[in-house]
DNA sequence: TTTGCAATGTTATAACATATCAATCCCTGA
DNA sequence: TCAGGGATTGATATGTTATAACATTGCAAA
């Protein structure tokens, strides 16, 4: 139970409500909700930060449901690959994403004490990148777009 | 000898004109350019494309200037952290800085195929992500910008 | 000469990720 | 209802990237 945007909020409702958009999201896809993936989704939700796939595995194996790293790497990728949750390439590492309903380039914040994530709009993006890659021939298939620094907690922790 | 920017170039004198400016900014300020972050930095030039560190280590081994992971490590962490290098997050790996005169924000883009890495120039960033940042009280300190994709080589190779 | 400091050398291990193949589950059409 | 096929899981092994920890070297200032 940590910062998400780096503010406080109702986090039971929170992950609660993320899970069930999940469970409808899949639903209406047609994509399995397994038991793994589901409880995958709920740990990285219940943080709010970025979970290493060794992290998520620890637990997923304390409570007996797999203790072999493709357990949590498949279902990271499950997530990933469905917009469920983002790679944080900073870090190695994984974390919710807190707008699965919509399609959207994401830019984060993420802090290097505490690994806490805040997820940002990009309205750019397309923009300025999109015309260098234009006028060399190269084609955009994702774009990842990390800062790195400090959250409010971990700076006032400093001083 | 690869694709710069993915266009054509004169290599030979990209390079050495590369490892001149290295020089004259190492000794500008008072910084080691010892044998090893030197070669590293040449190995890097040579291939305008991501290397990983192994990759490094393995030339450098063959050529008697180290053979254990942290020789590399070291050398890279120096080149980055004086603005010779970049460490493209998206494949856990490095590649030469086209422009270590200037301090900058880099945008690249990162074929998924070969490797190869155009560096390219982004105006805003400080932008929409600084407001974001300044609104929740984060403190950038990096950004990571990274396009992944196919380089028009590559995906002329694939038609 | 001593002392300090940056760079190296060396060993070991931590941390992150995937290939492979067998077994099982679950949907769907006959 | 049951056979087939695709998706998922189980399990083992291994590959890849990165750092901790500690000893040593070499140079230069006090």
């Amino acid at each position: 139970m940590k910062a998400i945007g780096f503010e406080t909020h109702d986090h039971t409702g929170c992950v609660a409500d993320a899970m069930q958009a999940a469970e409808t999201l899949c639903a209406d896809r047609k994509l399995q909700f397994t038991p793994v993936r589901r409880r995958v989704l709920e740990i990285l939700l219940d943080q709010h930060r970025a979970l290493g796939a060794y992290d998520i595995l620890e637990t997923l194996s304390s409570e007996g449901l797999g203790s072999q790293p493709p357990v949590a790497y498949r279902a990271l990728d499950f997530l990933v690959q469905h917009g469920f949750a983002h790679r944080i390439e900073g870090l190695n590492a994984y974390t919710a994403c807190t707008r699965p309903e919509h399609d959207h380039v994401p830019a984060f914040l993420v802090c290097r004490e505490c690994r806490a994530v805040a997820e940002a709009e990009t309205e750019m993006t397309r923009g300025s990148l999109g015309e260098a890659a234009r006028s060399s021939g190269f084609t955009i298939e994702d774009v990842v777009i990390e800062a790195k620094g400090l959250c409010p907690a971990c700076a006032g922790a400093d001083a």
